[in-house]
DNA sequence: TTGTAATCTGAGCATATACTCGGAAAAACT
DNA sequence: AGTTTTTCCGAGTATATGCTCAGATTACAA
């Protein structure tokens, strides 16, 4: 086994279960995958472990996955489901009529309680899994996401009648991740989340009618 | 062993080196290190490894260090007296009487170079490394940066006559971080990197005067 | 019922990694 | 020179982890 296999490393399942029993193992394994992140974090992590926790036995998981990697795989794609698809209904929220800034403050709300809820395993997954970049999930959901902005967007600038130079799309995007990540994640004790995510609205708000 | 060791983990050194000689095999074993996490990440960082790579034996790494996470720190404890030494220079500028948007430039662009220059070790150390905000060292460097902005600013606020609201700062901070990261190590490519650092600046010089 | 495919088992082998320890070699000290 | 401290060595042990495989067990279909 080279140290560094994940750099070609296999997200892909072996097969996929077919009967309800063999789909309750392989969703018990990513459960199992989920809380050992979480407890023990990625070096914590093992195929035997994941068996062990999962009730399963260690051919079990090899029945379905070619590594832990893959198992991480299909834990992230989960997770990206639930976000992909809360944030398509909060984003509803910028279209009627509202204050843009109140909408941007919903759409960061969604956001952040999402990340919020998923604490421990973002915190896992973003600063501790070395292919995370690399993982089809990942793609997909920067993909998704910028769809979803440049969509809401593009009816709010209808709405409002703004123009948006070119980098500043890439910029809000990549800025609110920073505070956003940082906030949830790195954030020392004793700040006012809330009023934070305020500022950070009206911010964002300004900047786009500033053009 | 335990798979979570690190939780608890000691990042100081055994002892440290005396003689002239010992001091170039701790030296080696440090850039043993940055060579190993660059080319292989950190699954692929062992004490085996890190003795094989500085062309020391295995016994020589635990005379000094009590394991590999020890060996990070001194790692990421140079790199810190790196940057730091290099903002103090750079952040001079903003004291001499130029266009606000001009120092915010040249800082962000200290920044950014001084990343880019350890762009695949930065990515290893941020996406990979389980332990890197329990690192001495990392937290040093968050306080010294915030020092060096909050004086900074200070002396730019006093002569541009503004007053910044309370979470106006950790929001710069913290999306200026999101956005120079998200740049170096995950940007895709054809970005104009230039172009965006000027409007990142510029837009940053208006955050302050606008308070 | 009988056959076939799907599922599960866990002992066991190969390898990797962490870390020790007794002692050799080199430098510094007196 | 003699003594002490520092430095270095690397075989060797213990453990963890990845992964296989021959066969038992269960579901489903003809």
């Amino acid at each position: 086994m080279r140290s560094d296999k994940w750099q070609a490393a296999d997200f892909k399942m072996k097969k996929e279960p077919k009967q309800a029993r063999s789909q309750a193992s392989v969703a018990a394994m990513v459960g199992a995958c989920a809380r050992i992140l979480e407890q023990r974090g990625y070096t914590g992590l093992s195929t035997n472990a994941i068996a062990e926790v999962a009730g399963v036995s260690i051919g079990s998981v090899y029945e379905y996955f070619p590594g832990k990697e893959a198992v991480v795989a299909r834990l992230t794609e989960a997770l990206l489901a639930d976000t992909v698809a809360l944030l398509q209904g909060r984003l509803d929220l910028t279209d009627n009529r509202n204050d843009l800034n109140v909408a941007m403050r919903h759409f960061l709300d969604a956001l952040y309680s999402l990340m919020r809820r998923h604490r421990k395993l973002l915190r896992v997954l973003v600063f501790q899994v070395p292919y995370l970049h690399q993982l089809p999930a990942t793609r997909q959901l920067q993909k998704e996401l910028q769809q979803v902005l440049q969509t809401g967007l593009q009816k709010t600038r209808q709405h409002y009648q703004m123009n948006v130079p070119p980098h500043t799309l890439y910029l809000m995007a990549t800025s609110t991740a920073g505070s956003l990540l940082h906030l949830v994640l790195m954030a020392p004790p004793g700040l006012d989340h809330d009023a934070i995510l305020d500022a950070l609205a009206k911010k964002l708000s300004e900047w786009l009618v500033a053009g």
